[in-house]
DNA sequence: TGGGGGCACCTTTTT
DNA sequence: GGTGCCCCCA
């Protein structure tokens, strides 16, 4: 095991200023040509790990040291609050500047939502509009599908709400929605629902995540005055993971820096994962076309991964045909190369890959040095279970999100509803939450009288309790919910929000409901109110609170004890650990058959760019797991390795043969089998195992076995899978009979195959 | 109104 | 295989 220089970790960390600008002492000469590129179009080309971050932090202050503009003239964008976070404290200590002293570094939705409350009105919104999230508007949307007469269980809110997320990422307002593209929900009302659902959120006095940007962008493009008030504002730009931008987002910093024209962006074409959401690769590969004179650095330097690591993921995005090309080197020689490991599998995966964890933690001491990093979340299942069993401490990043629970969301809606008689949909669901005897049939008769008195839900509500229309329990129920929120209002001018808070769940019944719960959750729901208060405490009101919920969906995570972590690829992105664990590597699971299905090639190409972000995390230990069985969707499959396998150069890979499945020519190894009954499986290099007899029964169709060309054929004692009948192991052979016994569950059964002679070999 | 049964779905998800 | 959703029934 090779450690990597303390000279090129401490690269890696930023250096406080020792003078005028010998910040720039620690920049190599490509980062040092990006940084001091100061004026016209700049596109870094920042491979993984190659100070990208540094760049753009150095780049800030170097601007404020050259008196070229003042803090609150740059304008700096991120896609995550987090990458926000990270370049403001670091841009803090670069250049001694408070870091409120930096008004305009953010995300893109969290600056959009600071311009559109600027200038609200000029899209017929108040400036205290509510954000709404995924869940708001999907009930919102559903409403509207029914209201329209479309069958939702044919076209479901989920689906429309993708396809405006899509519009509105391409910076299409209902308007501009073509007639092919409106077809494509419910036979051509697509564009009439997402005109009504603008229509509703304007009413609402509301935007979600999509309206930010689009909005922003309406107002630049339709007030000439609004927009020059920030291009000359603006003096110079810097953004952040370019590849990520979407068409609104590319559009939005186009117009904006048509001003100054001092627009630097930094990105890798080949870490572009984020294509499904809309991000446009082709923003970054045009962007010498787009910005005509633009300067072009590449940082190819990695200080990251080892010499084995680097080479064997620069050889595997070698295979992507879409891509401007860098060509990443390391003074790091050697290493240990890539593993690749072949399993029985996904228990057998996780229990060898944790083995290697405990191996590493043996020699290093730290668990934090370790991340299993998965294509899909259904993945963690079986890590999950391993590391409970031994005890191992392991964190989930990026799982089930605090902001987005369901109690957390309710508690949310009552204090939304004591700040605005408008928000009917956070009304909609806190009515009847905790039961007040007010059903279905009520709230209809609430929402049929709003739309008549074109009023709100709760407006309605005081109305229609002096009437006889709503009777009964129902109408006690609504009478003491709005007297309670009368008296919540009330308490809101001389307490505190999170006090009130604490109340307002107390006084509801709220937390009643979950104390009476018997349910194994109710607990954590309860612990997570008392967390919100909490979280509510560290904000000097609700509207700062709410907006930053609305923005923030994660609770920040605290310092972490020495935990392994356990994520997605996607939730990789801009992580490094010293060991990497890569499971999964099969074809169909990664690249995922689904994807594939969906966007052919395009697909492929950023599924090969996912493994590629799997690889370049590691920094010293990247090993790769692929399995011979892989049970999906409660189905048992044999699987391929994944073809990324195959890419890999073999000079840089060293591939463990224990299952016979993979490894270089002439390894045999002990040769695993697997039978599927009623499947046929003629992939070249894979022989068949005909089966024939269990006992006096045959087994319908026929079944394989599988090995790979080198891998010596079956040996008594090895292990056999059936589907139906589990583990077993041959007993005896006989010529090309095989007898195989089944041990699962008290099954005793005995097989009888035949092991057809393979062609290839 | 709430609960149980049947059924369709199933990736990634910075904001 | 597990979950979330809808519908129907008591």
């Amino acid at each position: 095991m090779t450690n990597l220089s303390p000279k090129i970790s401490e690269l890696a960390r930023p250096r406080p200023p020792m003078g005028d600008t010998n910040y720039l002492d620690a920049l190599n000469a490509p980062q040092r040509e990006a940084v001091e590129a100061l004026d016209g179009p700049v596109l870094v080309l920042a491979g993984a790990g190659t100070g990208k971050t540094r760049v753009l932090t150095t780049r800030f202050a170097h601007l404020l040291a050259m008196s070229k503009a003042r803090p609150w003239e740059i304008l700096s964008v991120t896609f995550t609050n987090k990458a926000a976070r990270e370049m403001r404290n670091r841009v803090a200590a670069l250049v001694g500047e408070s870091a409120e002293g930096i008004p305009w570094l953010g995300t893109f939705h969290s600056i959009s939502a600071k311009v559109l409350r600027k200038h609200a009105e000029l899209v017929g919104l108040k400036s205290n509009f509510t954000i709404l999230d995924t869940d708001d508007q999907i009930r919102l949307l559903k409403q509207v599908i029914l209201a329209e007469n479309i069958d939702v269980k044919r076209w479901t809110p989920r689906h429309m709400a993708g396809l405006i997320d899509n519009w509105k990422n391409r910076g299409l307002g209902p308007d501009k929605i073509s007639q092919s593209d409106g077809w494509s929900f419910a036979n051509g009302k697509g564009a009439k629902v997402y005109e009504i659902y603008q229509q509703r959120l304007k009413t609402l006095n509301a935007v979600d995540f999509g309206d930010l940007l689009l909005h922003t962008l309406g107002i630049f493009l339709k007030h000439e005055d609004v927009l020059a008030e920030y291009t000359r504002k603006f003096k110079y730009m810097l953004v952040d993971e370019y590849q990520d931008t979407n068409v609104c987002q590319y559009l939005w910093l186009r117009l904006l820096a048509r001003g100054s024209n001092n627009l630097c962006v930094v990105g890798d074409d080949d870490q572009s994962i984020y294509g499904w959401r809309g991000a446009e690769v082709d923003n970054i590969l045009r962007f010498e076309k787009d910005f005509p004179g633009a300067k072009v650095v590449r940082l190819e330097q990695n200080y990251r991964s080892t010499g084995h690591i680097l080479a064997a993921a620069s050889k595997l995005i070698t295979a992507n045909e879409d891509r401007l090309g860098k060509t990443l080197w390391t003074d790091e020689d050697g290493g240990e190369k890539v593993k690749v490991f072949g399993v029985w599998d996904g228990e057998a995966e996780a229990i060898a890959a944790v083995e290697e964890i405990e191996n590493w933690y043996s020699k290093h001491n730290a668990y934090a040095d370790c991340a299993v990093l998965v294509r899909a979340s259904r993945q963690m299942r079986a890590f999950e279970e391993r590391f409970i069993q031994l005890g191992l401490p392991y964190r989930v990043v990026g799982g089930p999100r605090f902001f987005e629970r369901l109690e957390v969301r309710d508690a949310h809606a009552y204090m939304r509803v004591i700040a605005s008689d408008a928000d009917d949909l956070a009304f909609e669901r806190i009515v009847n939450t905790p039961k007040r005897g007010i059903g279905a049939t009520s709230v209809q008769k609430l929402q049929q009288a709003a739309r008549q008195l074109d009023l709100p839900l709760l407006s309605t509500a005081r109305q229609l309790i002096q009437t006889d229309e709503i009777t009964g329990k129902a109408r006690t129920g609504l009478r003491a919910l709005l007297t309670d929120i009368d008296h919540w209002r009330q308490m809101a001018e001389t307490t505190k929000h999170a006090e009130l808070a604490e109340l307002v769940l107390d006084e509801s019944g709220y937390t009643a409901m979950w104390q009476a719960d018997k349910s194994p959750q109710a607990e954590g729901r309860l612990e997570n109110l008392k967390e919100l208060v909490q979280a509510m405490a560290e904000f000097d009101d609700l509207e700062s609170y709410l907006e930053h919920v609305a923005l923030v969906s994660e609770r920040e995570t605290g310092p972490s004890d020495d935990q392994i972590s356990l994520m997605t690829l996607h939730a990789a992105k801009g992580l490094e650990f010293p060991l990497v664990i890569l499971p999964g590597w099969e074809e169909s699971v990664f690249p995922s058959q689904m994807a594939l299905d969906e966007n052919g090639n395009r697909a492929l190409e950023e599924e090969r760019r996912l493994a590629y972000v799997g690889l370049t995390r590691a920094r010293q230990q990247a090993i790769i797991y692929f399995a011979a069985n892989r049970q999906i969707y409660g189905r048992w499959q044999a699987v391929l390795p994944s073809r990324f396998v195959d890419e890999l150069p073999p000079e840089h890979v060293e591939a463990k043969a224990e299952t016979g499945y993979y490894g270089q020519q002439g390894n045999a190894g002990g040769g695993m089998a697997d039978i599927v009954s009623g499947s046929s499986y003629d992939s070249p290099g894979w022989r068949r195992f005909q089966a024939s007899k269990t006992r006096n029964k045959t087994i319908e169709g026929s079944a394989k076995a599988v090995a790979k060309p080198g891998a010596g054929g079956f040996c008594i004692g090895e292990r056999i899978f059936h589907q139906k009948f589990g583990y077993g192991r041959i007993k005896a052979m006989d010529g090309d009979k095989v007898e195989v016994t089944f041990e699962k569950a008290g099954i005793k059964k005995l097989m009888v195959g035949f092991l057809e002679k393979p062609e290839n070999l």
